[in-house]
DNA sequence: ATGCTGAACATTCAAGATAATGTTCAGCAT
DNA sequence: ATGCTGAACATTATCTTGAATGTTCAGCAT
């Protein structure tokens, strides 16, 4: 008669953690990290701050969980970007230049509070921001080698090709140089970066 | 070079300035810019904190003098390295890269005292970083020049290919980036870098 | 006049006290 | 048994205040 009312992962569980997460990157986007506290975040919940922790680790876990969404968030625009498979991969390269620099500058100058939390967060936990590059560095592979296979692009060593890419282009993923210059400046010169790398990957 | 705009006073003057200078930078090397007192420098010195305002607008004033001459020192290095013209261009646009690598590393690793000071006066005279920058962006423009002019290098635009160069050796060039990876990983990048842009200069 | 100083004043730093927050857990309610 | 809480405890942040430091200037010595 009644259908089971439990599972492995309790949907309820799972309610849960999404409405902790919820609440608490609410507060962090508005407040910042530090400046919410975790019955803050509990009271949003109603419930108790000593609940929060049979959902999460602590408040770091709750803070992890959202900058790893965050840059989930951030790798998902560059994946769409790499797999415009109709594009040539010069072009896709191109974009996803840009397209790293318009969300780093866009976050730093509308989100600072949530580019903060992303920020401190990885500091604590840097195995976060190594999962993220290696991420980011294997879509710039899977790029190069679109490229490689439709003879737009001739390269010798695509994981070295692929390091030097994301070696160059650090100026325009990270927050912390946002305020070095305005955006037009940054695009200019993240399209003069575009070229010379290009102008080394292309086939003649 | 920084253009020295502080003071055009005679020399026996100079030669106090001088004597401050030196004082207070072992003082900064030793203990910190900010741990470092006047009165300590002004002692060394044989003469009252008061005096040291004869000769520095204030400690920041000193500061700057020593930061601009450690840039200065960075910038020579680079120099020295273009003017080698007995080499091709490719070969010094490599050493380039791996003598400003090394130069970060090698401050961050064994004079941190200094390179604090250097990063605290640069954060409060953003002129100062912009002054170094420059002249850098002009010594790689007169290496590229150079490379044109020989032949080994096709470059449409000088200007912007400079620009991009040095934003794509960022992670090179800034201190903080050090504590990311040992000596021979970036080493290792920064030859992939370089690599790659040469690819692109060269011309075929 | 010139070069310098000691003392005064303004600002920053640091140590200790206090409050706020993060975390844990025994125990209550269902 | 399970889910949750209030209270206790540990850690971290904030505030306060005296001391240290940066800076200025009237006045002394040459």
């Amino acid at each position: 008669m009644n259908t089971r009312t439990y599972s492995n992962t309790p949907s309820p569980t799972c309610d849960v953690r999404t409405r902790i997460l919820t609440a608490a990157g609410e507060r962090f986007a508005q407040f910042g990290y530090n400046k919410t506290t975790m019955a803050e975040i509990a009271k949003d919940c109603d419930m108790s701050a000593a609940n929060l922790y049979r959902f999460f680790k602590n408040k770091l876990d709750i803070g992890s969980n959202l900058a790893c969404a965050c840059l989930d968030t951030k790798l998902l625009l560059v994946k769409n970007v790499v797999q415009q498979t109709q594009q040539p991969a010069a072009e896709r390269l191109h974009n996803v230049v840009l397209q790293i620099l318009s969300h780093t500058h866009n976050e730093w100058a509308n989100n600072p509070r949530i580019n903060e939390m992303v920020t401190a967060i990885c500091d604590a936990r840097l195995e976060i921001v190594n999962q993220y590059e290696l991420n980011r560095h294997n879509l710039i592979v899977e790029l190069l080698e679109d490229g490689v296979r439709r003879d737009e692009f001739s390269i010798p060593d695509v994981q070295d090709t692929a390091e030097a890419i994301t070696t160059a282009i650090t100026l325009f993923s990270v927050p912390l140089f946002m305020s070095l210059h305005n955006l037009e400046t940054f695009e200019k010169r993240a399209k003069s970066v575009v070229q010379l790398m290009l102008s080394g990957l292309k086939k003649r």
